[in-house]
DNA sequence: TCAAGAATAGACCGACCGGTCTAGAGAATG
DNA sequence: CATTCTCTAGACCGGTCGGTCTATTCTTGA
């Protein structure tokens, strides 16, 4: 800690990417199509262009942080979609939310959403890989249900519609990804949506 | 071939299961839980309490074919629950086989709906497991699709809502998994159900 | 009783797994 | 320049993976 905490970007930011993110970006690419024993330690480490040692000088944790900081960073984008825009209406960021979400499933030939369910199987074998995706539903359920709440839906009918919008966000992923089409998921987006609107 | 197929359960087919059988169920009961890559043969054989020599006489496709015949079995079962009591509303059987899912949701403490989305993500390894849970995803819309035409929806409305109550079905699943509490799966169901009255 | 196939049994294999460890390159400090 | 610390680099390890192989036992029909 001689010098200060925004180092490791000090001689150029703009290319040559930190290992760091390398290898975050990396994983989330390849846990994302693979699931999490589906990928190896060395997979990782080819995709970035990275040699084991640098893997273990950033994420000492070894492949279980690298999957829970994976999780963080989704969460943290949904979310941060979801807290912009205040002022419209929860249908309306849904929908915009959703638009994102079916461009990366077209992007990535229809396999995104393995990575959260495939993240929970390793529950028993990982717990925090299990709790870091749990709180991941939770907070996404949490964040659409204090706008529902906004919206002037009443505290329980807010509560149950935002479950049952990340239920169905989820469920039609994962259908996209089994039929290799995007029209489950527009299908359950669109649902989720009316269900956004007051008085359904 | 030398004598009939009824064979194996020749004498006594009481307690001493088909060897066939018990893997097939120790592969069930194993792979629902920590996914496919996440159970090794070993620790199927040992649930099983067989050799390796007879899983591979049972499964000379091995692991793999182990996984498809998992599936295709979990499929048969799901389609007998609502393939029976046709004279019965759709919603109503809906419900019936939603408490049969969550009763088997508590009973294996919340680990039970990883397995077709597990099997999912081995579809760019393992093609085969990947077709065998499109295949069921699909047949088990088609299924309620036809129930509800029966019911009396239009055709278009009939495949949309068959294709909501099974993401509905399959992301209560997971939530339920994620939070260890049926309340989403059954929360998820319930909507699932009124998606089946007509009239909404 | 005996031959033949089904089924069981488990030693064994190369490949790969996640993880450890030592060594060196590079930048910042005195 | 020497030192120190971050970061890169990759050889290496024991363990486990899915799968093969060679017996041996059980069952069955002639």
């Amino acid at each position: 800690m001689a010098h200060g905490d925004d180092k490791t970007k000090a001689s150029g930011e703009n290319q040559p990417i930190d290992t760091r993110s390398r290898i975050l970006s990396a994983a989330f690419r390849l846990f994302r199509k693979h699931g999490y024993h589906g990928v190896g330690l060395n997979d990782i480490l080819a995709a970035a262009s990275a040699p084991k040692g640098s893997l273990y000088h950033h994420f000492p944790g070894g492949k279980e942080e690298i999957g829970v900081a994976v999780v963080a960073e989704i969460t943290r984008g949904i979310l941060s979609l979801f807290g912009a825009s205040r002022a419209k209406k929860t249908s309306t960021v849904l929908m915009h939310v959703g638009e994102q979400m079916s461009a990366t499933i077209e992007r990535t030939n229809h396999e995104i959403c393995t990575l959260f369910t495939a993240f929970l199987a390793e529950r028993s074998a990982s717990p925090k890989l299990g709790e870091a995706v749990a709180s991941a539903y939770a907070e996404m359920t949490l964040a659409i249900e204090a706008r529902l709440k906004q919206d002037g839906f009443a505290a329980r009918a807010a509560k149950e519609r935002a479950a049952t919008v990340v239920m169905l966000l989820e469920g039609g992923a994962m259908i996209a990804q089994a039929q290799q089409s995007v029209a489950p998921f527009s299908l359950a987006l669109k649902h989720a949506a009316s269900l956004c609107e007051r008085g359904d």
